[in-house]
DNA sequence: AACGCGTTTTGTAACGATTGAAATTTTTTG
DNA sequence: CAAAAAATTTCAATCGTTACAAAACGCGTT
């Protein structure tokens, strides 16, 4: 004997496997004393009603499946803070998986919360040319999807997202006024993660506005996105003039601090720092990190928003794109 | 929105669901030119097996439930990526879930994956106190249940954890040695992490080994696990003389670095810190911290394990206790 | 033609929960 | 006090799939 069922409980209390069924969903035709008898008993014998066999009947879970490329930063936590809140409120329950930026990862994971029939998937893809056809698949089930953060690319759905051109354009912005000539950009691979792209465009454009140099001997792309991956690019820059580095996220920006500094390098004297994605990582470190914060918790929030009313209203599906705004926030890494 | 199921291959073909069935199982009772026929229905017709009904016929879902206390550090993702390891090597799938060292959110949660029915809980506890009941319940219930890292205290069960206090002994014996003197603790609040109550143990038996006097003013209990408590502890300890600080967690002691920092204390040299449940954070910040690593991995391989012996042989609950290793990290917040 | 004996197929009851309709009990009413 | 009305409770079918038992079929033997 494993999960208790609702037949378990009507054995108990010897009624009807429907009366404890009507009697557990508040059925008013169900009199007063039974009713509280049997929630009492549910409650004592630990009993959870089975959404897959819910699921089975009506074809919904009330579950919204999360798709993160990782979870060990407080980034996403945050963002699935947001989609929280709102599911709460909404009566949907969540859960949440990690692609750790490995595709084969995202689709068993999407794999996983397709078997238990979630009524929709939030997903940020970790790599724009992998699962292409999954999600297709997906859209084509008519599952609601909604992706978030990342730019899914080459797949159309409504999504959540930063406007990451103009907000790269106003980080160097500020280094250029800072006096920085020698702008670094380390980014994530532009064929794998299209928000590096569009970084980069907005770095570009910054330069392009002030008259300076563009040399890409100073574009660095990096395999993937650890502080050891943010460590190789500035050994790459190695040999090139560099006053500033715009790193594409802040894991990246602090593996290259901390490269810098174990070469002697003073930041920001030296050479100033940029991250993105700002987390409360950028504040442990020392000197402390000049960062882009998207607004974490309202694009969870929207993102959330978003999915439910796809599920409510299927033919709704506008791909609509929320762009959610981000902070640029001035520390000591930039300064002077 | 319409499945094509067995039942639609079966009028198609006009032979029985359970002969459909069959067929697609490759069932050696079907004649072979049937069953090709039916498989060749079954991909013209675009099938695919709906898993729900299959996890509701077999009642399990080869799908294990991690709880873990927060997801916002490497060292969860660690645990984690042990458990998918063997997981993954014995065809089971895994979902996990964050309490954010929040008791609702753990039962919130916990209740969430036994609705769907998974095979086995792995199970982080965020305070000893909360929740018990629930555990019980569970067990009661016979879902295998495996504790990892903290230490569940109140509920006999299957666990994988480290040596707190002996780890914390030779930790503190290091300070001792280094020519520390007046050695600060602090832990998580005793009466919610037990873990804290036996790494104070493990200080205060070094205190005795090595002649120290014990000074019950310099042993602070913080509230949460954030950078600010271990901040907050080192407001605490202002007008008591301290030339070193053992912090329950990393956070912590990175927590109360910045901490010292602000208010002009070197490190080490006027104050050593040393941490615990080392992550790469450690790495990170200035001076890197010493701190004790347990072997993450390892730690979920183990409890994945347990869990899918637990699992296929119910009867093999012994309520093992498994200790994992650690390592203890000299860095340069402790030199000198 | 009837029998036996494999081979192949089908009927049916589950799995857990829901629900309209039917059956039962209780209450009201003439 | 019986019949009608109202209030409760139960029956039975359903969702997609599987598996046991039973039935049907084919084929060779008498």
């Amino acid at each position: 004997m494993k999960y208790v069922t609702i037949k378990d409980i009507a054995r108990e209390l010897v009624v009807s496997v429907s009366t404890v069924s009507r009697a557990l969903n508040n059925d008013p035709s169900i009199r007063k004393e039974t009713r509280e008898k049997i929630q009492a008993a549910a409650k004592r014998m630990g009993y959870v009603p089975n959404p897959v066999a819910t699921n089975l009947k009506f074809g919904r879970t009330k579950t919204i499946g999360v798709i993160v490329p990782e979870m060990s930063t407080p980034y996403a936590a945050k963002v699935i803070d947001g989609i929280q809140d709102i599911c709460y409120h909404n009566n949907y329950k969540v859960i949440i998986a990690s692609s750790s930026e490995d595709a084969d990862k995202e689709r068993e994971n999407l794999d996983i919360m397709m078997q238990f029939m979630i009524d929709g998937i939030i997903a940020c893809r970790c790599d724009y040319n992998k699962n292409t056809e999954l999600y297709e698949k997906i859209q084509e089930q008519h599952i609601p999807l909604v992706f978030y953060d990342r730019i899914p690319r080459n797949i159309d759905a409504p999504q959540v997202i930063v406007d990451d051109e103009t907000k790269a354009f106003f980080l160097v912005e500020h280094l250029i006024r800072a006096g920085r000539k020698n702008i670094a950009y380390i980014g994530a691979n532009f064929e794998t993660v299209y928000n590096s792209v569009l970084r980069y465009k907005g770095y570009r454009e910054a330069l392009q506005r002030y008259g300076l140099e563009y040399n890409p001997n100073i574009v660095v792309q990096t395999e993937g996105l650890h502080y050891s991956d943010g460590a190789t690019a500035v050994d790459k820059l190695r040999h090139e003039k560099t006053d500033a580095i715009f790193a594409f996220t802040d894991t990246l920006a602090i593996g290259a601090m901390n490269r810098l500094k174990s070469i002697g390098r003073n930041i920001p004297k030296d050479v100033a720092v940029a991250g993105f994605s700002g987390t409360n990582l950028a504040t442990i470190v020392s000197p402390q990190l000049t960062t882009v914060e998207p607004r974490q918790f309202e694009m969870g929030q929207k993102a959330a928003e978003l999915i439910i009313k796809l599920i409510s209203n299927p033919s709704s599906s506008n791909n609509e794109c929320i762009i959610v705004d981000a902070d640029i926030i001035y520390r000591e890494s930039t300064e002077g």
